[in-house]
This record gives C-alpha cells, sequence and structure tokens, in this order.
DNA sequence: GTCTATAATTCGATAGAC
DNA sequence: GTCTATCGAATTATAGAC
C-alpha cells in the first residue's frame, strides 16, 4: 500500500478494488462474492476490475496470500525468539492474535475454510514443530515442571481457545445473544486468562 | 428416513438425493455445489433434484437444518440432566461431540461458515445459560470449589477445545502434517484429556 | 417417475468508444 | 484509465415426451 493514499477517498482505483475484495472475500469467501459486489463496494466499473487484475481468481489470491500471510506472521515470529520464557510466548501469541481478530473478525474464519486448497504453503504446524518454543515446552517435561503433551494437542489447545470464539461469533452474536461490545469485552478477558488457563492444563495431572 | 432404506443401493431416489446432498453441501458450502454436481452424485438426473425438492435452496435448507438440529441436540440432551455431576456433563458432552465429527468431520465447519445467517433459531447459548449445568456450576462457584468464570468464557472453551481441531484441521493435516490416522487418534486422546484440562481451568487462580 | 432438450438467468470477461 | 454494451459460458429451473 502506498503511504500516500492510506484513506478510502485518497486511494487509487487500484487501491479501492483491493479494499472492496479483501472486505467481501474475507467476509463472505469465493463463491459468494460477484465480481458486480466488488465493483460496486469500490465504487467503480466492472470493466475496470479485469482490467487491473484480469480475473476474478488473480484477486482473491491476492486476498487469500495477505490473510494467510498475517495470520502464520504471527506464530512466525514469536516461537523462535531465544529471550522469552514460554509463559511470555504464550501471552504474546494469544495478545496478538486476539488483537488482531478483534480488529478482521471475519478473517479466522476465512483461514479455517480456505485452508483445504491454501494452507499447503503456510506450514504453520512445521513452524510450531521445529520451534524454540516446543524446545522450552519438552525441557519443562522432562525437568517435570509441567505433565508431558503432544505438541499438536498444544497447539490445538492454543489456537482453540484463542481463534475459536471469533470463528464461532456468529452463534453467539445474535438478537438473542451477548452484543458485540460484549464480545469485545470478554476477548479482552481472555487476553489475560488464556495463558493463566493454558499453564494450569500443562501442570493437570491424567 | 425409512427402516427399510438405510443403504445406498436400496435407497429410494429422494434418499439418494438427499444424501449426496448432504455430503456435498456439508463438504463445500452452498455456492460451491452446483446442482449438477448433486445429481451425478446420486446418480440421477438433474431434472428429478427440481421434480422432488423444488430448488437448490429447498435442498439446501433441509441439510442445513439437519446438521444444525444435530450440533444443538448433544448439547440439548445433556447440560439438563439432574443426576449427572459438572465433570461427567463435560465427559459425555466432549465424547459425543468428538464421536460425531468423528463420524462428520465436516460438520463443525459447516456450522460455523453457515451460523451467520441460519444460527438465529439454534439458541445454543441461551439454551446454556439457562441450563442445569451452569446452576451446578454457580452453586460450586460460590462453595470455592472452582473459581468465578463468566459464563460465555466457559462456553467458548468447552467448544473451542472440542470443535477448532476439527473446524481447522486442513491447516494440520496435509502433505507435510499428520495423517488422518494420527489424527483420529489426537481426537480420542483428546476425548479423555479436555475434561481433565478444563477442570484445572475452572481452578485456576487469575 | 424419469428422461431429453431447452428456456431463463446469472456471471465472468472483453470489445471498442471516449 | 474509464465507461457502455455485450458476448459466451455456466448454471438453475422447467417443458414435454415416454
Amino acid at each position: 500500500m502506498s503511504l500516500k493514499n492510506n484513506n478510502k477517498t485518497d486511494a487509487t482505483t487500484e487501491e479501492k478494488i483491493v479494499e472492496a475484495a479483501r472486505k467481501l472475500f474475507t467476509e463472505k469467501g469465493f463463491d459468494a462474492v460477484k465480481t458486480r459486489d466488488i465493483a460496486d463496494e469500490a465504487g467503480i466499473n466492472l470493466a475496470l476490475l479485469n482490467y487491473y487484475f484480469r480475473s476474478k481468481k488473480k484477486l482473491f489470491e491476492i486476498i487469500t496470500k495477505e490473510n494467510f500471510g498475517h495470520f502464520i506472521l504471527i506464530i512466525s515470529e514469536i516461537v523462535n525468539d531465544k529471550k522469552t520464557s514460554i509463559r511470555q510466548k504464550i501471552e504474546i501469541l494469544v495478545a496478538n492474535y486476539i488483537d488482531m481478530f478483534s480488529i478482521n473478525p471475519d478473517m479466522p474464519l476465512f483461514v479455517l475454510s480456505h485452508a483445504k486448497h491454501y494452507a499447503q504453503e503456510m506450514k504453520i504446524r512445521e513452524k510450531f514443530m521445529d520451534s524454540y518454543f516446543l524446545k522450552q515446552v519438552q525441557k519443562a517435561i522432562i525437568s517435570e515442571e509441567i505433565k508431558p503433551i503432544d505438541p499438536t494437542n498444544l497447539l490445538f489447545n492454543i489456537m482453540g481457545l484463542t481463534i475459536f470464539p471469533f470463528a464461532g461469533r456468529h452463534i453467539f452474536q445474535n438478537k438473542n445473544g451477548i452484543t458485540k461490545e460484549q464480545f469485545t469485552a470478554l476477548m479482552q478477558d481472555r487476553k489475560k486468562m488464556i495463558p493463566i488457563w493454558i499453564e494450569a492444563m500443562l501442570k493437570a495431572k491424567s
């Protein structure tokens, strides 16, 4: 994104199309969004979409790479930090994910929905498996600070507690459910609680 | 479903169409599935689909009601049982969900993806909030057996730990990831561990 | 009930004027 | 670069024969 054009009115046509596509694709996925919807949302003519991006699929792949990129970046830049403890890594990981999803709450479901066709290159599990974080965990298991746990199950737990509320929020956020404000407050609460809960799980005896 | 016709070869045309629709819609959602795909999968002519079900949308709504129905039934029939403890309820709930999702691993992502438009009548949070289970939890909080927790956060935790691995399995199950067999084994492991983990979380001090 | 053929519509993409 | 007009393919749905 150009430094000059970071608000919507000043944005170039190309940027307006990407912004519209980002919003709609992330919210509804590939098939449910029509090129005409994107053109309308961007306030431009349908023909311009193909002029700039050749096809719907090419445009979609830009958004997919963005979303998967943001998703994987958070985990990548945390798990190999030599200076932080297990607990600190979990705190930062959870806080960063919750902050990102609070801004873009449709991203989690987008990633889950498109993982089958686009997660091959993401290698999220491989990055986790080869991480310094996991070495710290294994060391803590050997020294009996925490109980043995399958690394994949640990990854499921961290991600499940963090991501699920966003991916499933429409189950709970409806006319008889919680409000957007209540949801936001709960997520802030979870930022603090999830690391505490995970630590308790890691010390629980089976 | 008729008692006489519960295998695919003996199934009536109507049942064959529903079975094909169930498989494809649950796996891919509404927009990605074409009526021709359903007709092919069912081994019938395209025109018969409209003859029996009038439209693609009507057929889709049958499958949606099925999936949401199965999803909600498990929680409904467990949380108000006066005879079981908190721990037993969590054990049964987790085991029933994992057993169902092991047979139908696409159901969780289907439910999450379509919750925005179809979860209004489901009232999963309301059922949880009004449940005997939650009364047991509140009693246990007062007697200081467990630490205070927001009920919605407890629901997020139980569902997140149980459902997320299935909803996100394509992130982990790919050519560099875990095999289907490893995944199945992990889920069986989690059936035992999740109740233990949740109990530990409920006793963790903030 | 089931099929073939086709109508009706939607949708992605492009031609060509400005 | 941007627009109008339209093409052509894909897709849902239906008419009508058997």
